[in-house]
RNA sequence: CGGGAUGUAGCAUAAUGGUAGUGUACGCGGUUUGGGACCGUGUGGCCCGGGUUCGAUUCCCGGCUUCCCGACCA
């Protein structure tokens, strides 16, 4: 990509009233526009990292046995009266509207009873179990507050996956697997060593439920982290005292600020008692199935990643989700010759297949390379009249700051057989 | 939803009961060219409604917006 080409800008400051460090640097980066508060507009640089971390959930998802799937926003009252979550009084974040021929309609806020009458259809005997179905998808919640930039919104995407089993050790494995995925979705999304899986209150049906907080001072949530177990409480959990099943004590808990980038549930026969969804035994007789539901936040998983990495000169990318590889940087552009070399270098790399961002523009040096801090590739490529001079280019590792000279050849070799390109 | 703030140009800010200044960004001309350089010049602005007043961006009332704290948060 040309960023000359970009319709996007970089700007020195951020709005006054954007305080969460998340937002500030993707609004000055031009990775994000915000349209009201809880809505934002996810602009070309921030919809590929955004993208690339949907690959990273489809990958981790598909390989557990998830099947994606799409379904609907809007909502018809009717189905969600039979598990009593339509009324305000029951469900507060609901949005409402009226449809033109008559009748409500809510904007979805889960999928739990969606998914549920889908696989009624699907559904008939225990051969057809267990299965696992997924979408990433708009969620919308009426929150009375949004805050702390794109990571609590009244829109959202969300990878939200249902699973349907006929017994518990159905259940159970896979609740297991998907809490391993989770954390190879967070170790490739580079902040896998912050996240812990957190044990929250299970509500009727297990004993716990799972969350996956990310320490980060940013946090909205509080977590009681045992770093030597690799386990984390959350509050409601430290007061029910049952820490011993842990093998932790209060005492050896650290309090911490978090971020929750997932969370898994045991639904039990909850929805499907409520909805009819059962299966066929061996011996005929119908039972409940056994749902789970387990949901991620893209969005939220991404401003995490900028929160956790940034420096004080901007974002800084994992490799993994970055939107380009290489920034290639090009000076002395107002000479011609210099631009037909910086032009060849730019076509060779994507020849090779790597993912390039080319400053092409004609500005001065300062300005690009505190543009290319800011916008935080994982590489930045330096091409001027001294690279050209010495026959290799400068090549800055964003989060390090560690500067090698490569040659064309080297930088192919280097760059030019990457995966992630 | 309770409490507290906020609203001036694309962005950041200043002053003011007599229609607003600066920085940045943007346009033009020129000097520059490895860390947001400089000179000249130009474009562009008081959230909405009502009230007080000869006159309101300013004061008052209401609304809306946005932010923060709390509550809430599969």
């Amino acid at each position: 990509m040309r960023q000359s080409k970009l319709f996007t800008k970089t700007r020195k400051e951020a709005p006054s009233d954007e305080v969460a460090k998340n937002a500030q640097l993707l609004l000055r980066a031009g990775y994000i526009y915000k349209n009201m508060a809880g809505a934002y507009t996810f602009l070309p640089l921030g919809l590929q990292v955004i993208e690339r971390i949907n690959t990273i959930i489809r990958e981790e998802m598909d390989a557990i046995g998830g099947q994606e799937m799409h379904m609907p926003s809007l909502q018809e009252p009717s189905l969600w009266e039979k598990t009593d979550r339509w009324s305000d009084e029951n469900v507060d974040v609901w949005f409402k509207s009226e449809l033109a021929a008559g009748g409500a309609v809510g904007l979805a806020w889960t999928h739990e009873e969606v998914i549920t009458e889908i696989m009624r259809q699907y559904v008939a005997s225990y051969k057809d179990l267990p299965l696992f179905a997924y979408q990433i998808q708009t969620k919308f919640r009426n929150e009375i507050r949004a805050k702390s930039g794109i990571m609590r919104t009244r829109e959202f995407w969300m990878k939200d996956l249902y699973s349907f089993c006929a017994t518990e050790e159905q259940h159970n494995d896979f609740y297991e697997a998907c809490a391993d995925a989770y954390m190879k979705i967070f170790n490739r999304l580079g902040i896998g060593e912050q996240t812990y899986k957190t044990f929250a209150s299970g509500g009727a049906f297990t004993k716990f439920s799972h969350e996956f907080q990310t320490l980060a001072e940013a946090g909205e949530d509080v977590v009681y982290v045992s770093k030597a177990k690799g386990i984390a409480v959350n509050e409601e959990v430290l007061e029910e005292a049952d820490l011993s099943e842990l093998g932790v004590t209060k005492d050896g808990l650290e309090k911490c600020k978090s971020i929750e980038v997932g969370n898994i549930f045991s639904l039990g026969t909850k929805f499907s008692d409520a909805l009819g969804l059962t299966y066929k035994d061996e011996s005929g007789t119908d039972v409940p199935v056994i749902m789970g539901s387990y949901g991620i936040g893209p969005a939220r998983a991404m401003g995490t990643v900028v929160d956790l990495l940034a420096d004080e000169k901007g974002i800084v990318w994992p490799e993994s989700i970055a939107p380009y590889q290489i920034h290639l940087v090009g000076l002395n552009l107002d000479d011609a010759e210099m631009r037909d070399y910086v032009e060849g270098l730019y076509t060779s790399l994507r020849n090779r297949g790597v993912s390039v961002l080319f400053d092409d523009r004609d500005l001065r040096p300062g300005e690009k390379f505190a543009d290319s801090d800011l916008l935080g590739m994982p590489y930045r490529v330096v091409a001027s009249k001294k690279t050209k001079e010495s026959g290799s280019f400068e090549v800055v590792t964003r989060a390090t700051g560690d500067t090698r000279y490569l040659t064309e050849e080297e930088l192919y070799a280097d760059f030019g057989a990457t995966a992630d390109a």
